[in-house]
RNA sequence: CGCGGGGUGGAGCAGUCUGGAAGCUCGUCGGGCUCAUAACCCGAAGGUCGUAGGUUCAAAUCCUGCCCCCGCAACCA
């Protein structure tokens, strides 16, 4: 019989800089779906790769002095390299930069423009000359240009847009019609009451304002929007042509049945790439699974932070399958999971370490001890062995419902029973106490077995969470992984075998503090002083600076505005007369410690509102490149009011 | 009223859709055991399930108001 196909991708990761352990968790995440459906006899394609193509990488590049596709193949093979360190089993690893991949994106873009799904149109906005940038008219300041503060007209350029509109009915209906296609649920609500049903514009799919990217081939001023080219991944990864010369591959496992991709890219994958295969003929992927995020103590991980933590540093720390263990285990299924380097250490001291190897452990100790290693079925049984045998039989029933649900946690919380079911098992049957009389020997040996053929399934079972553990606990039992066929019967491994005379610690008990320690270094290494890089303006005239009027101010009374968590309203005397001035430091100053401090201000600042509050001047502060800030106060007391110059 | 997620014993979470004795892991305390990685097993303490109302025989769960947290958006003179 012919096996049943799966095909599961993740999203393919942007190129911009090395990923941290929360973009690491969704190769993991997809690796153990993978592995799990390797194991239930699928016949699996995984796919992962790198988004290569956009503006952000060209500007990164520049900034770096390399060329974009210099810059991407680094990022490109990091990224790779970490996958591959993190053990994960991936069939193809595609890059948007391989030649392939692009001709067909350009196909795609082609076909879609002639038979008038894509249709060439005008971008409108306010453009800014010298900045070579659109605008939208909320996005000017004062009506100039956010960048440089000239002044912006309005234009037109030729953009092409892909048809939103003809589709939405077709959407509609798919996603009522498959109520699994947008997982978890919740999120299709998100998606239908947010973007769907209120109507969806047809969307901008060219760049006219950068270069790097896929080049439309018949107008080459336009590259393929980012999306366009990204989303194209899952087909041409598997060799789709656009003319039918597609390669069997993608006649064997398109559709996808599994995107697994972060809970932010949803809308992209649930509404623009089903649109896309629309238009192409194409069926539509069977679900999509927005995943939730790693989140650290302080919220979302993030550079300017400083909390940013990588796969390779936990990884030197923990070692490759505790770290998978982490995030496979500590993540949920809908909402954000959190990381830490205390949260680490107490799981693996505690699951790891105690839980499991120590089970591995005493149970090889003790054969060695007893037996020389010699594990024998003797059959002496007792009414205790049968409650370990069902727990250990159900296991794999039990995980196979979690995992198809994609409730990766939960499959793994069950799993763990089994190694938590057998340590109970050996206090309930004292081997200890049978080693004392031979009469009782044939019974411990049995028990012996019981446990080392438990152990054996329950490794089995490990394999597409931590498969190097799994690979070695296998081997120190002197067998090999126990396939799911062969699960439904206690009693395979092979009565008499001889287990290792030498047992490895599999997880050693991490000390907290020398972690917390290791931690801190690795935060020095990854975030290395930097003072802040700032545009230098051109040179100027005392007079100019003589424009600027700056004042002491004494804030007598400040207080937040309700509707921004930024903004500050503060009433400030200047001399004689008391100003009202919004400042965006909510999240450096709390209202009490500002009042009462005395503070330069700009007095003969035009005018401006704010979330609906007039400033009328703005307070001196300071920042630097990660944001923090701090405002320029007077050194000695002087009455509020005194110039500053 | 910009969009969304959330508030459950000291910590991290499940349970909420489909009301019906408040559960899991860690930590703490007590006990057992000694094969084992100061590990393992058993037991206990600890929660008015953010808050105020409502519906119901019955509410963590359904409805309404309010407070707080976290993302996104906006804004940051």
């Amino acid at each position: 019989m012919e096996k049943k196909k799966y095909y599961l991708t993740t999203a393919i990761a942007y190129t911009s800089g090395k990923p941290h352990i929360g973009n690491t968790y969704e190769i993991v995440l997809a690796d153990s779906i993978a592995r799990f459906k390797r194991q239930q006899g699928y016949d699996v394609r995984f796919q992962t790769g790198t988004d290569e193509h956009g503006q952000k990488i060209e500007l990164k590049a520049e900034e770096k002095g390399v060329s974009p596709k210099e810059f991407v193949d680094d990022i490109s093979s990091q990224i790779k390299d970490i996958w591959d360190m993190m053990n994960t089993s991936y069939d193809k690893f595609i890059r948007t930069t391989d030649t392939d991949h692009e001709k067909q994106v350009q196909k795609i873009f082609k076909k879609l423009y002639d038979q008038g799904d894509i249709y060439k149109g005008f971008y409108e906005g306010m453009y800014c000359t010298p900045c070579e940038s659109f605008f939208t008219s909320s996005q000017l300041k004062d009506g100039k240009c956010p960048d440089c503060g000239r002044e912006c007209q309005p234009a037109k350029e030729e953009a092409y847009f892909l048809k939103l509109s003809k589709y939405t009915d077709r959407l509609i209906e798919h996603i009522n019609t498959h109520p699994e296609f947008i997982q978890p649920e919740s999120r299709k609500n998100e998606m239908m009451n947010n973007f769907i049903l209120a109507g969806l514009q047809d969307l901008c799919v060219s760049r006219t304002s950068f270069k790097w990217g896929i080049p439309v081939d018949f107008d080459d001023k336009h590259v393929v929007y980012v999306w366009i080219d990204a989303l194209s991944n899952y087909i041409t990864g598997l060799g789709y042509d656009v003319d039918g010369n597609s390669d069997e591959k993608f006649a064997k496992y398109w559709p996808a049945d599994l995107h697994l991709i972060g809970k932010d890219i949803l809308r992209f994958h649930t509404i623009y790439w089903p649109i896309m295969l629309m238009a192409l003929d194409l069926p539509l992927p069977k679900q999509i699974f927005g995943h939730p995020w790693l989140l650290m103590n302080d919220g979302k991980m993030s550079k300017s932070k400083g909390n940013t933590i990588y796969a390779d540093d936990l990884v030197e720390v923990f070692g490759v399958d505790a770290v998978r263990y982490f995030v496979l285990h500590e993540i949920p299924f809908e909402s954000d999971g959190l990381l830490s380097w205390d949260l680490v250490t107490e799981r693996v001291n505690s699951d790891l370490a105690n839980t499991l190897g120590n089970l591995v452990n005493r149970t090889i100790s003790m054969s060695n001890k007893y037996f020389n290693g010699v594990v024998n079925n003797t059959n002496v049984t007792d009414a205790v062995d049968d409650d370990l045998k069902k727990v250990v039989l159900s296991t794999k029933d039990r995980m196979i419902e979690k995992m198809d649900a994609f409730r990766v946690a939960d499959a793994i919380t069950e799993l763990f029973a089994l190694f938590k079911r057998c340590n109970k098992y050996i206090d309930e049957t004292t081997p200890w106490i049978l080693a004392k009389e031979d009469s009782t020997k044939p019974r411990l040996e049995t028990v012996l077995y019981n446990l080392v053929e438990s152990i054996t399934i329950g490794a089995s079972l490990l394999e597409p969470f931590m498969p190097g553990i799994s690979e070695k606990i296998l081997a120190q039992l002197n067998t090999v992984k126990r396939e799911f066929d062969d699960m439904d019967e206690f009693g395979k491994y092979p009565s008499g075998n001889k287990v290792t005379d030498t047992p490895e610690i599999l997880f050693a008990r991490m000390d907290l503090e020398d972690v917390l320690a290791k931690a801190e270094e690795f935060k020095a290494k990854n975030l290395p002083v930097k003072y802040p890089e700032v545009e230098e303006k051109a040179e100027i005239g005392i007079d100019d600076f003589a424009k600027v009027q700056i004042r002491v101010g004494e804030v007598l009374k400040c207080e937040k505005i309700k509707k921004s968590k930024k903004l500050l309203v503060s009433q400030i005397r200047v001399g004689d007369e008391v100003r009202q001035i919004v400042s965006g430091i909510a999240e450096y100053y709390t209202p009490e410690e500002m009042v009462g401090k005395k503070v330069a201000v700009i007095t003969n600042l035009k005018p401006a509102k704010l979330c609906g509050y007039e400033s009328q001047g703005m307070i001196l502060a300071a920042e630097d490149d990660k944001n923090n800030l701090s405002v320029l106060t007077v050194d000695k007391d002087i009455i509020a009011g005194s110039e500053i110059g």
